[in-house]
DNA sequence: ATTTATTGGTTGCATTTTGCAACTGTTGCA
DNA sequence: TGCAACAGTTGCAAAATGCAACCAATAAAT
């Protein structure tokens, strides 16, 4: 992934993955969910090395989707916390999950399920719905500019509609 | 990324990283839903290395994201669509892009929007619901094994419950 | 029909990232 | 006080990525 590219994307996905989009990471917040907190959980859970489990546990701190809490009051020794911004996560890695159910593990049942900690029961299958409560198969989406894009992203949609390359101009 | 390790973390979301966690391939992705099909769009838009775009795409075939279609009968060359496999990513690229927007880029409104193409009206925030359509806030998510789990993911999952490390076991 | 430009890659080499294993200082606990 | 587990750091080897040049097939222009 070349950073200097990543700036110049206009594009919140871009954004989104300079911070979780290196190796492990996802995994990392995984483990994160799963309950694990002090490196050595991390460590021991996905067998990263350590020195890489150090510089991502940094970065997702730094950016706000970890805590460094101290395990007592004045101790070194820390524990890491998702904040509100990590836990926000929870859909991406549901949907990632659940996408893997579907498409990749079909035969041999869900390793994990996520469900509502009151009743036990699990949740549903993430989907897109309009605001108005309407749920929405792929096809029916689009995109569109939205109030940040740069003329450079404007052009590039453009492309969306499903008929091209019939004629070029200029 | 240790594709050694992948195989053996029994979860969904190391198989589903396994083909969509490299670098680039999630913006492949973007591109793709964005309207981009052929080796070039992809690659002037990104500006990805094109060997490495070479390895991603042939990946995301071999893998049932995209799909390779010859641009006319019988040529060689060809373009590169989304799957069903492939579209049913849209959760997770629309996940990201609102994460993005909330987090990263509160002040500038976000660069791209993702719209209902019928009505042109944004689609909703994407959320985690109960089978019975009420919304779930993150602290009322909790993960159990599924069937598919091993005994080493239940052992795992095992360190859920809020309080730990109270006192050690064994 | 021939030339030219564009497209869709491949190849080789430099740079960066990651993995591995050993080492260090710190803490918790008996 | 001593020992084991914890939380990293360091140095080097291996793998992934970036870059630029190159090549063959196709499409467009003359």
């Amino acid at each position: 992934m070349s950073p200097k590219n990543i700036d110049k994307l206009n594009c919140s996905i871009a954004s989104a993955l300079d911070i979780i989009g290196e190796g492990w990471t996802i995994l990392i917040l995984r483990e994160a969910f799963f309950g694990s907190r002090r490196f050595e959980d991390f460590q021991k859970h996905l067998g990263i090395a350590r020195n890489i489990l150090t510089v991502r546990l940094n970065k997702l701190c730094d950016s706000g989707v970890l805590v460094r809490v101290p395990i007592k009051v004045g101790a070194k020794r820390n524990e890491y916390r998702l904040t509100p911004m990590g836990s926000d996560l929870a859909v991406i890695l549901i949907g990632l999950t659940q996408w893997g159910d579907r498409w990749l593990n079909p035969t041999q049942g869900a390793p994990v399920t996520f469900i509502e900690r009151a009743t036990g029961k699990a949740v549903a299958d993430i989907a897109i719905f309009t605001r108005d409560g309407k749920k929405l198969k792929p096809r029916e989406l689009a995109v569109k500019p939205g109030p940040g894009a740069t003329a450079e992203t404007i052009a590039r949609l453009k492309l969306i509609p499903d008929v091209r390359r019939k004629k070029k101009k200029n």
